[in-house]
DNA sequence: TGTAAATATTTTATATATTAATTAAATATC
DNA sequence: GATATTTAATTAATATATAAAATATTTACA
């Protein structure tokens, strides 16, 4: 779904708003820039998402995970280590899992080496259907930019890794006091 | 949830790897920034809207869906308004208003000028829990973009701008001949 | 060795999302 | 004015997401 889809940037004249929360000005700059970030995902994703599934009757989410499993190339790998990579919580991938192996595009065993631990594997069919959306979903997304020339697309990558770079360090500054309510700073 | 989170730039060697998707050289480059673009907008939602979920109990939606309502001041907005606002779906921004009701952070009526339609207001209590998010909401974000200067924002700004509009064009352009399955040029 | 701690996953409860079908009312058209 | 179409929102069925608790197993270590 959409998140903070509003320009919180102009906090208001201030006029009927007695209470009006107090954004400063050098945070505005940054909502602005979420801001952008999240319409323009936002709205890439659904037009690409929506295409999948109305054409392969596949979610983004199945995809990532064939994806995933596809870099293992046939061999098993962790479901943890699927988790991770397509960023969502243990208690999603059990039952994502459990839909896609009901669909026989994955299987799953019981790891050979950790008890705890459980393996994927893509399955012929699962293969199948994932080359298949993986051909439309690059041309799409293609679709998607194709008024951006190279040289900018090149400049949007170098400063989208900049701001993962920077949120990262952010993140691991911040880790030893970790924000109690109300106060993060 | 995360999505794509797998860079198809590279298409492999080939090796064990018969019927791997065919990905064109054009396409590369498109794919590894709608990667980053991914990547970098779930990294902070997950940040962000983590925080907003332990420290206010309230999901990005909420969240979202009383910033569109602050927009409009006091006044009651139209449902379908706020949804099409938030990017969601009618059927998504019932239930969501529901609990919302329940919780007494907004209030519904019954449209006066058409009986088809309900409208939206934010409660007193919506309006002090909007204003403590908006808060810190704004201060995690720009926490987030700490190590970005001001000039990359603004560019990184103008470059996203420039992205919607092309995928807007985009769209307007296709809207024609709407893709049939498998085939979209 | 025995016990505590950490790890991997599942289960449970609930929130958030989509699509399709339904209901009700407004608008268009003849 | 009667009928068809469009519009606005809800309902229903289901998928996807989170957090918290439970289960099972491995690892650490006194």
């Amino acid at each position: 779904m959409a998140s903070t889809l509003e320009d919180h940037s102009d906090p208001g004249t201030g006029a009927s708003d007695a209470g009006a929360p107090v954004i400063g000005e050098g945070q505005k700059l940054s909502l602005s820039l979420w801001l952008q970030l999240m319409k323009c995902t936002k709205e890439i994703e659904a037009g690409v998402g929506g295409r999948l599934r109305k054409v392969h009757r596949q979610s983004l989410a199945r995809f990532d995970v064939l994806s995933q499993l596809h870099r293992f190339g046939g061999d098993w790998a962790a479901v943890g280590e699927i988790s991770s990579r397509v960023m969502t919580s243990s208690g999603n991938i059990t039952a994502l899992v459990d839909r896609m192996v009901a669909e026989d595009l994955i299987e799953r065993r019981a790891s050979p080496d950790d008890r705890r631990s459980h393996q994927l594997r893509m399955t012929g069919t699962g293969r199948a259907v994932f080359d298949e959306m993986t051909a439309d979903h690059a041309r799409w997304v293609d679709d998607a930019l194709d008024g951006i020339d190279d040289v900018d697309k090149q400049r949007l990558i170098a400063l989208l890794i900049d701001v993962r770079r920077a949120f990262e360090e952010t993140k691991s500054e911040s880790h030893i006091a970790q924000a109690a309510p109300g106060e993060t700073r």
